[in-house]
DNA sequence: TACGCTCACTGACACTTGTCATAGATAAAC
DNA sequence: GTTTATCTATGACAAGTGTCAGTGAGCGTA
């Protein structure tokens, strides 16, 4: 269940995996986002060492090149960043709510939202 | 402004430093949350290469040992650790929040307060 | 004062990660 | 079929981190 934590490096590349389904090394590479890329070696490389994690896997070849996929969901990743983070604030999540308010980018109806959902769960678990 | 990211044991250590203020080596190490405790010597070089990214500061000396200090807020370490879990997450935080939520851990007064807190933050912006 | 315990400091090691460089294979174009 | 461009695959390196081992210094007590 608990699956590998995920570098900044390898969260991006898996991302252009998670939406697309399927790439190529070189479309990892094009498909980064923001202005520095890595080099088309340094991808290659960590798409090699995630594979030997069982991140991703390698499909199929198209003429040259190899076509990999995601072997871990979004979710399971993302849930163990959160999870690392949570044990870093001794495992409540009140800090980190604090935090995510304070740097600005929830909005209102992202809480009430949020709200909602917890009062449902909560009303399903006292039926 | 940006301070260093602190590894899971370097806030462990630096929990002692905030909470007490003031701490040798030894204390850290016995103070450390959990069964498995690191080595003295884990320790002391964590807090010598701590010391060399300013983290903490030796400030005194009592007989034999050195007693440190902290030189960034809980704050600060936070905040940052914040920042780069968002940047992982391409900078939004609702999916975060999601993951809070999923976490369990995120009681619903929890989630009321932060809503009151940013519904007052708005209409302080709006008057 | 001499012994023993604790601490300081340094060096070493294994792992992980991001980064290149290079050599060999292969497909595509002429 | 030979050339050219693109991949593959492997090796190397510097940082950073967690972990010990060993050596030397200082303090306290008998």
């Amino acid at each position: 269940m608990t699956t590998h934590k995920l570098t900044k490096l390898e969260m991006q590349l898996m991302e252009t995996l998670w939406t697309r389904g399927e790439a190529s090394i070189r479309e990892m590479q094009e498909a980064f986002p923001g202005k520095k890329k890595p080099g088309y070696t340094t991808v290659q490389k960590t798409i090699y060492r995630m594979e030997e994690k069982k991140l991703v896997r390698r499909t199929r070849k198209i003429g040259n090149f190899h076509v990999f996929t995601a072997t871990v969901s979004r979710e399971a990743a993302e849930r163990r960043l959160i999870a690392d983070l949570l044990a870093m604030f001794g495992g409540k999540s009140q800090p980190v709510l604090a935090h995510l308010i304070g740097a600005g980018n929830l909005t209102l109806e992202d809480v009430e939202y949020a709200e909602k959902t917890l009062r449902e769960t909560r009303e399903g678990k006292e039926v």
